[in-house]
This record gives structure tokens, sequence and C-alpha cells, in this order.
DNA sequence: CATTGTCATGCAACCGGTTGCACATCAAGG
DNA sequence: CCTTGATGTGCAACCGGTTGCATGACAATG
């Protein structure tokens, strides 16, 4: 019964409490977990019911004991409020809970050093580490991978297990969709100027247009957030382009924001392309954008990660997932200049 | 030394080694560290010393095992992709890291029985559980309370600490901005059944209008999503309503999608109020919606579990943080008839 | 019928700490 | 000089599991 202050007084079920109400030894109860092979059924499925009925689950810490092994993982990402990681945690948290393990949290607000403190924090308690978007250069990451398995995302390090996810494609296709509507001069909105995925998008554009031919001027989300983006729009608009590209969708909608307050209508003189999808499924206007199977990233890098721990990987990793064009409402036909 | 493949192989030193090079007990290395002002001055500094010299650090899982302190909260969401909890996560990981806590993060998709397996899977390893939302009924969350504290989000219990957005104000705000733009009649469309935060909007929503002498037409978003939203349109419509008060504000787009798509125009010929405030710095077009503090919600939660966990709180517990309405771009005049 | 092997289970040690209690030492008080 | 109390350490049990080894029961084999 719990006492008036909430302060809980049931115990929390053991093997030995099972062990006695059953009447035999704590081992047969372990074993029943573990090693169900050993014992005769009937006995593994008398255990399984009392436990059942009892709500008893085994206790990862005292495992982690004796075996060495937590059954948690941690994953570490530089904003969980932003719109493209949210997905990527959820996915990453049940596919964990699929095999069993648990999932610690850390958000390390785009700080090198506080990712560096929480990844310090989390090893001595966990069996990997999951790091998306890491703001640690490489030195960094390979001394705390000394330590346990680490699987980065959108991070490319030779050498380790690395989860990407590819912007390429998306771009080359919404170039080439623009390129189709008789757009010639493009913006791109840039995004964090250290991070792997805005160097990735710069280099790809920069490619791509080329191969039609375009005109492309970039500027700098500076923050790369919605007010970034918006602040953007006067120097886009005095740069004659046609279509903006922009880092994510994030920065499409301050652009979005802002092109309307200068009275410039989408798609009809001005068309968007967002990236990252994350905000299709939720919001109005649709945004034109690149969808970026996150989700699938988190999922992945699970996957890799706990065949590490379990010893099963081998070789060097590196997944990198495609991505691919959706055009919705914000993109349309060159306006005639 | 770190093997070939990466893999981490170096052996940890325990208390037991530093006992039998110092040739004292393992007892009296363990106090140099939790009770020192039980020892000789100079025994505890022999034993640091050494401890210095070995790199050892205490076990954290050993010590969580033998002292039933983890160090770790749970933080159970229904969805960690419904833009409604991610601030919430943020400001609750970010505070419990603040007071040395980890967050174990569970993803129950809306489901009791994932969230009561969660649960229990969670409890051994941690000092106390944050369920925000929660789908299950009183009776299984006291039953969960008896084992570990467990702080509340958005589910009003008597007698178990919980902590409210509240978005009464918020709607009286909202109606009353209505009303004085002339709408006469309001539609609601309602979120997940079950949940308190759509009864408690309901409830202030029927109580509001009143005040106002408005008719209000209620519906229903199956599920409480953007296409749900979406799909509700047409009955809206045909209700007659000019202004729509949505459960939250991804139905709220969705409900915007729809009315376009139907070529009835924001706000000229319908007015929009969503709820949560969890898109206006990051989407277009801004949205009239009622701001809940959503962040604040996580972090008094932790603060409150946390109290709790260190035995600091006393009482009856329930916090309800107010809400406002924000007036941004969906909401204007009544049309004339 | 004695022997051997297999199977299911129990015993007890162990993982790395913490902690109640007992014991030894020593100085102060009667 | 004996008692008392304080002080510093050690012993051993405990947290909740895991696991190598031993044991007992029983069936198959010679």
């Amino acid at each position: 019964m719990a006492s008036p202050d909430g302060s809980p007084t049931a115990a929390v079920p053991t093997i030995s409490v099972i062990a006695k109400e059953l009447g035999v030894s704590r081992s047969t109860v372990s074993r029943a977990f573990t090693r169900p092979d050993l014992l005769k059924p009937e006995t593994v499925e008398k255990v399984l019911a009392k436990a059942q009925t009892l709500g008893y689950v085994p206790n990862k810490v005292a495992r982690a004991l004796s075996t060495g092994q937590n059954g948690v993982i941690a994953l570490i990402v530089p904003d969980i409020a932003n719109p493209f990681f949210p997905p990527l945690i959820r996915a990453a948290q049940v596919d964990a809970d699929r095999q069993d393990f648990c999932v610690l949290l850390g958000d390390s607000a785009e700080n090198p050093a506080q990712e560096s403190r929480l990844i310090t924090r989390f090893t001595p308690q966990v069996d990997g580490l999951v790091l998306a978007a890491s703001r640690l250069d490489d030195a960094a990451l390979a001394e705390h991978a000394r330590r346990r398995p680490v699987v980065l995302i959108n991070r490319d390090v030779p050498g380790m297990p690395r989860v990407l996810t590819d912007s390429h494609t998306g771009f080359m296709q919404a170039i080439a969709h623009l390129a189709e509507l008789g757009h010639e001069h493009l913006a791109y909105v840039g995004g964090p100027p250290g991070a792997w995925s805005d160097h990735q998008r710069r280099r790809g554009i920069a490619a791509a247009r080329t191969d039609h031919g375009m005109t492309l001027t970039t500027f700098q989300a500076e923050p790369a957030t919605y007010d970034g983006g918006k602040a953007t729009v006067e120097a886009i608009l005095a740069s004659g382009a046609t279509a903006v590209l922009a880092y994510d969708d994030v920065v499409a909608h301050g652009v979005l924001a802002g092109l309307t307050e200068h009275g410039v209508r989408v798609p009809e003189d001005m068309s968007v392309v967002g990236c990252d999808d994350v905000f299709a499924a939720t919001t109005y206007p649709p945004l034109t954008t690149i969808s970026l199977r996150c989700a699938e990233a988190g999922e992945i890098a699970v996957s890799v990660l706990l065949d590490l721990v379990a010893g099963r990987s081998v070789g060097d990793v590196r997944h990198s997932l495609d991505s691919h064009l959706i055009v919705r409402a914000t993109t349309g036909p060159a306006p005639r200049a």
C-alpha cells in the first residue's frame, strides 16, 4: 500500500521471491530467463507464469554486475526539439526495446563540451552509444570509442561505424525538378557551418546545378532556425533567385514566412524546397521537400550498435541512406521575368 | 589496452585491488569515498592517492545494486514524435542532468499495454518515473506508484503528484477573442477520447462559449492527427461554424489543409485556433494558438520527482500551469453571413 | 543387475560495492 | 587500576542476479 505522501512501500519482486513461492532454487528461476533450454519445459512455464502474476522483471542492474552487460545504450543528439530528431529517437528506442535494451537519452545543446560530458557520464553504465550529428572532433570521437562501441549518425569518420542520411539524390532530383519548371537562378540557404549535413548539401547542390547550367547563390541561416531562415529573405530577393533550397524544413518555413511578409507569393513568384520531410504530415502548407529516412537511420544505428555489442559485427560499416524529392505545394513554374 | 578491432579490454581497478595493495580491508577503501569522516585523515589520503595512481573510479552499477540508488529516472511518453513532447523531454533531460541524474526514455505508442510493459521493465533500474499523458487507468497507475515514486504529467489522479498544462485560461481567452471578432458559431475538433487534455478542453470550451452565448458543435479527429483533422473539414463546413478550435496544433494544421482544399480562405472565411504552441516558431503560416508551458511541465515534473526520490517532498502535489492565447494570423473577423 | 550417461536442479561463489555490528586501542574519569 | 567512551578498522552479510560444479533420479546399455 502506498503511504500518504506517495512514497513507495511495495517491494519490486526478485528471483528470490519467485523461488520461495515456487519452492525452487534461485538458480532455477534465473535459468528460466537466461537458459530455459537447461530446464524442464514445464518448470520454465511455471516460473514464467509466476513471474507474470507477480510482475517480475529481471533487474538489469544486478545482471549487469555479474555479466558486465548493462542492457542499456545511450543516444545523444544535439537538440531533442529539432524536428529532425524525434522520429529518429523514437525509432531507436523502439528498435532497442525490441532487442531488450533500454535507451538513455542525452541532449548536448549543440555543445561539444556538454556532449563530451554526457558521454563520459553515460559510458560506465551503457553497453554502447549512438551519437547523432556529433559536434566533437574526430580525435575526441575515437577516444570515446575506445571505451565502448560507438555508432555515428550523420558524421562520416572513416574507421568508425556510421549511418548517413544522404541528401545527394534528393537534391539532384530537386534541381532537375526546378530546371524542368524553368528556373535558372537558385539560392541555397545553408545551415550550421561545421555540420556534415550542411557540407554534403552544399557539395551536392553545387554539382547538380552545373549539370543544368543554373546560377547558384549561397546564403547562411544564422542561426539555422526559423528566424535565421526568415532573416535571409531580403538578400535572397536581391539575388534574383526564383527558387530557394533550404538547409532543412525549419529554415524553409522561415523563408516562407519572410517571403510572405515581403508580399512574395509561393509558389507563383518563388519556389521553396525544404529538406528532411519532418513537417509534411503535420503542417500546412504542404512543403515540397527532400525525404531523408531519418527514422530508418536511428533504427539502423541501433541495429549496428547492438551487433557490435554482441560481437556479431565485422568490418567497416558505412550505411548511406538515399533520399528522394517529394513534390508538394511550394514549387511551381519559374515566373516570367 | 584496446584490442585491434577497437573493442575495449582494459581491466578496471576495483576496491579489492586497492585494498590488497594497501593491506587494508575493502570496507576501508569504500569508506574513503563514501564516509571519509569515519576514517583517520591519513588513511583517507593514502587510499585516495592509491586510487589516483591506479585510475580507480567507483563502479556506479555496483553501488546502485547495494544502495538502491541508481541515479536514473524514466520518462515515458505516448509518442516521442508528437511535437508536444520533444520540448518537454528536453527540459526533463536537462533538468535531470543538472541534478546528476540520467533519463531513460520510453515510447508507449499510445498503447496502455506497452506503457505498462515499459514501466515494469524500467522500474528495477530507476529511482522514479515521470509518466506523460499516461493512457493507464487510475488503478494501474496506483499499482506502479507503489513500487517507485511516480509523477504524472497531464493526468489528474488525486493522491498522486501531477503536473498539468491547463488549457482553460487559454481557451477562455480564445473564445473571448472570437466573440469580439463577431463569431457566433464555434466548432471544436476533439482529440484522443480517453485523454485528460481532451476532457479538459471540452469542458473549458463548453463553459466559456455559454458565457458568450455562442453555439458549439463538436467533432472528433479520428485519429487525432493532421489527416484526422483534415477529414473533419466537410462536417465542419456543413455545421455553419465560422471558427474552429482544434485539439492541438497538428490537428489545426490538418484543418487548415482541408479548408484550403475546399477553397475556404483563412482567416477571411474561417478562423482557426490551435493549441500547444509547438509550431509557432518553426512553421508558416503563423497559427493563432494557445500556449501551454509544456517544457516547464517537464522541468517541474522532474524537480518534484527528484524531491520525492530524495525524500524531500511532502503533501499532495498538483501543479497547474496556466496558458494563454497567442493571436497570430489564422483568426479574423467573422464573415458576413 | 551393475554401470554409464543424460537431464534437471541445487549449492555456493562471485560481480563490486555498502553497511551494521563487533572488536581493539587508547585517553580520560572515578 | 579499573571503567567508560570515543575512535578507527575489520568482518561478514547483503543488494539481485549468473554460473561452474556437484548431486540425484532415471533410462539406456552391456
